[in-house]
Order: C-alpha cells, then structure tokens, then sequence
DNA sequence: TTTGAAAATTGGCCTAA
DNA sequence: TTAGGCCAATTTTCAAA
C-alpha cells in the first residue's frame, strides 16, 4: 500500500509541502505524472491529510506555549475533550495514557493570557478536575 | 510587523499550505502578488518557518505515538535533549517546566518497536533518571 | 497594480507489465 | 488492473514596468 516511492515523496513534502512536483520528480528522477498520481492517491487513501504552514509561534506574538495535561472523572474524559477542541487556543487535543487522559498544547500571548484561558475560559468546562500546563522553554526538534 | 491582512494569509495557509496565491487573494478580495509578497516577506522575516504535509502516521504503519517526558539531572538536561534529537523516531523535542523538564514526541509502528526504541536506543543516553510514555490513544485536533 | 512570458498543474488518453 | 508516459488546455507563478 505503501512502497519506497511513496515514503521518499512524503519525506520531501514534509520538509517542503510547496515544492512543485516537477521538481519531487527530477529529485527522485522520475515524472511529474507518477509523483502527482502517487500523491493524490495518498490524498484518498487518508495517508496525507493535509497541507500546513509552519509558523514560529514567538515572531506572531505568542511567547507562552503550554503543553497542558486534563485530570477528569473516566466516564467525562470524552465530552471534556470535545469541548476543550472548541477553543482557537488549544492547537492540538489528545486522549492518551499516563499521567493526565487528556493532553493538549496552548498558545497564549503571555503568561497573563495563559491564565485567562485556563481559568477563565477553560476552567469552567464541566468535569475537568485538575489542570497541569507545562510551559515550553525550548523547542530543540 | 503583522498586520490583519497577514494573519488571515496564515491561517488560510494552515488550514490548506498549497492553496494557491491566486485562490487566496480572491478570498481576501486582492490582488495575487500582494499575497504573494506578503508570503515572501513573513517567510524572509522567519515568520513562515516553512511548509509541511500532515500524514496520518497510523496510516503508514506508526501504530504508537507516545508523548513521553524525561527526568534527568538538572545539569544534564540540555545534553540529553540534544542527544534525544539525533533519533529518527523522536520527530519533536522540548524543554519545558512542569512535570518533566524534556517532552518528547515518539512514533513506533507497535509496542514492541517502542519498547525497544525506549529500553535499547534511548534507554542508553547517559543521564536519563526516568522515562514516562504516554501513549496517544487519538487524535481529536 | 497590471501585464506577459515561463513554469506548473490538471485531465484525458495511451501503453506496458 | 494498475502504474506510468505523453500531450494539450488551463492555471499559477514570478518579475518587470
């Protein structure tokens, strides 16, 4: 389902979504058709979900990422997370094993910001029973 | 530095990276080498860090996604994230306050690879105290 | 902002394995 | 049947005015 081929495509375009085919084709030294053919049919398949811009949080304002883990009681674990997906600053939601079930990633503009969206706003989400934000200091990879 | 106008560009690019100039500046109701030099310059300004293709990594074979924290010494912190950022199957790398000072994020195609990516490759890095996986169980954003 | 040439994309149709 | 090749029409990109 899944050959050389393809992974060698998906590599290139994490690195670079925008890279004409054209030139995938000359890297990998085929033709343009082949490359776009493969790639839309990892389009259908679901294999690429999509294409996004890689944005350096800090240059557009936000100096506070916090990755934040969500206690609840087992049987609120689903509709917590569901509601926390409503919210433009939680990037990214999970339901995960460990120390917290719910694990998302916060953007703020500072440490001010932060503490509104998770007492205010997020904090009065029925059933979440602790909140445990990590501040990222660093992003090394 | 950033205007309204940018910020709209930016959020078109992160819901679809290949979209192209033209159809944007139609959204936008300008002209496509406004939108275009705008790209250019926040790419310039390091703002557009890049662009990359969103895979469904279950999709291809990675079964086991782990968020996984890492205790070490404080004065080893440093040095074990940068060793932790040479392994192909750590795809990111923070430092950050809270529960563990390193967050990782590691894809395996099941619980044996992560096993051994953990206790035989990772496991190695001097320096490491403790190692807590959190394996994502989905996605919801 | 507009314009025009070069480049890339797209779809259809074809062949070969 | 599927992957790849080829061609022609359209669309997009890009730089200069």
């Amino acid at each position: 389902m899944l050959d050389e081929k393809d992974r060698k495509i998906l590599e290139i375009l994490m690195k670079d979504a925008r890279k004409p085919f054209t030139e995938i084709a000359k890297e990998l030294n085929t033709s343009e058709s082949s490359i776009r053919k493969r790639i839309k049919k990892m389009e259908e398949n679901g294999i690429i979900k999509g294409y996004t811009v890689v944005i350096e949080p800090a240059k557009i304002g936000y100096n506070v990422i916090a990755l934040t883990g969500f206690d609840t009681d087992p049987q609120d674990v689903l509709d917590v997370a569901k509601e926390l997906c409503k919210f433009e600053e939680v990037k990214k939601v999970f339901t995960s094993t460990g120390d917290h079930m719910i694990m998302t990633e916060i953007w703020a503009r500072d440490g001010s910001e932060l503490k509104e969206i998770l007492f205010n706003k997020i904090g009065k989400i029925k059933g979440i029973k602790k909140i445990c934000p990590a501040i990222i200091l660093e992003r090394l990879k």
